[in-house]
DNA sequence: ATTTGAATACGAAACAATTCGTATAAGCAA
DNA sequence: TTGCTTATACGAATTGTTTCGTATTCAAAT
């Protein structure tokens, strides 16, 4: 048995765990005048979610003080992985170099990304 | 304006949609005989999702006979772009890059996928 | 013509995700 | 200590998706 973190959150899951990602500790308000920037939900929306993730583990909370801080519990990396597998397998059937050219062809990425790209698609094929 | 046809088709909305760029016309048993095999919901459930889809404009309908026969009205290269785009902004916070690499490092794809792979990144940065 | 099988129509239940209102508690400052 | 500000708790409304039951219609075979 694997303790199998969620590995499916929802969008505003997603949205929410980014920002742990990238911020590490943080209190509901940190989160809240993140998002509000991007979307308009009210500050209890953005507490009553994370109080639900706090329930579903995906996040693990520090309570000794009055204003709790977060953190999240589900790795970052893991949690990419499966979305693109997911991705592969729904959008692209099973093709990963489909989801590769779809996501360079329109999205344009600078030659330096392209570079870095060919650089490791170098390092993949030895 | 543009048209703007749904290009946010939920989870079972893009299963269909897959079955009816794959099929082209498909009936909706058609549908619902593939859809079976990887899922367990009854024939009715089909129906109205196609149905729903139909009033969405996601899909056209010719009525002309008793049994229905659908075709897909979005268009598969704009969808798939559209999703793609939202998981690199979503997920990847802009990055081509990093999907691209995500989707590379663990899907394993192929020596021939890398190197078809790289004949594309070649023409791309020309 | 009648029966029967396969199709659509449609309402509504079941479920899930998001949103917010309101109650309550905690800390701080006057 | 009283009141103000800022937290959390939590129920419930809203919205969206999926699911299915049941009614009805149609056509083909007997």
């Amino acid at each position: 048995m694997t303790t199998s973190t969620n590995l499916k959150p929802t969008e505003s899951e997603l949205e929410i765990l980014q920002i742990l990602w990238e911020k590490g500790n943080c209190t509901v308000r940190d989160v809240h005048e993140i998002l509000e920037k991007s979307k308009d939900s009210g500050y209890t929306t953005t507490l009553k979610l994370m109080q639900i993730m706090h329930e579903k583990g995906l996040v693990a909370r520090d309570t000794s003080s009055k204003t709790h801080i977060y953190t999240s519990l589900v790795n970052q990396q893991k949690t990419e992985q499966h979305l693109v597998n997911k991705m592969i397998d729904n959008v692209f059937n099973g093709s990963a170099a489909r989801l590769v050219m779809q996501a360079l062809g329109n999205h344009t990425a600078s030659k330096d990304e392209i570079d870095s790209i060919k650089k490791y698609l170098d390092e993949l094929s030895k």
